[in-house]
DNA sequence: GATTTGACTCGCT
DNA sequence: CAGCGAGCCAAAT
């Protein structure tokens, strides 16, 4: 397994500031992973029992939380985290175009 | 060592 | 505008 590839996903996500969030894909993108899309929700599953890092900064290209429905309860701490976060969640997704981080900024 | 699967995304229908 | 299918890559079985 990429243990380097792992921790520069980790790396990104920890960037993402306060109150904002990030796709699957710009992650992959950021960590130098383009098409690696998936493989960035697989880490994050992984780590996000153990570890520090705001996994639930991380959505899908949808806006919207991506766990699955048996996940309901994971869905509901990633909504609250970001909600206590000032992100605004509407009909169960984020506005993009005000909260999703721009690394350029 | 080959096949299936997955917290995804993009493009065509 | 919504739905379906193909593409990509690493991990798990």
């Amino acid at each position: 397994m990429n243990e380097l590839l792992r921790q520069e996903i980790l790396q990104v996500i920890s960037l993402i500031p306060y109150g904002k969030v990030a796709t699957y894909g710009q992650i992959a993108r950021l960590s130098g992973a383009a098409r690696h899309s998936r493989y960035v929700g697989f880490v994050l599953k992984n780590l996000a029992s153990d570890s520090n890092i705001a996994w639930y900064r991380v959505i899908n290209a949808q806006a919207k939380i991506s766990l699955k429905k048996e996940d309901a309860q994971g869905q509901n701490i990633q909504m609250a985290k970001l909600q206590a976060e000032g992100v605004v969640v509407v009909s169960g997704k984020i506005n993009l175009k005000v909260f999703q981080w721009q690394p350029d900024e």
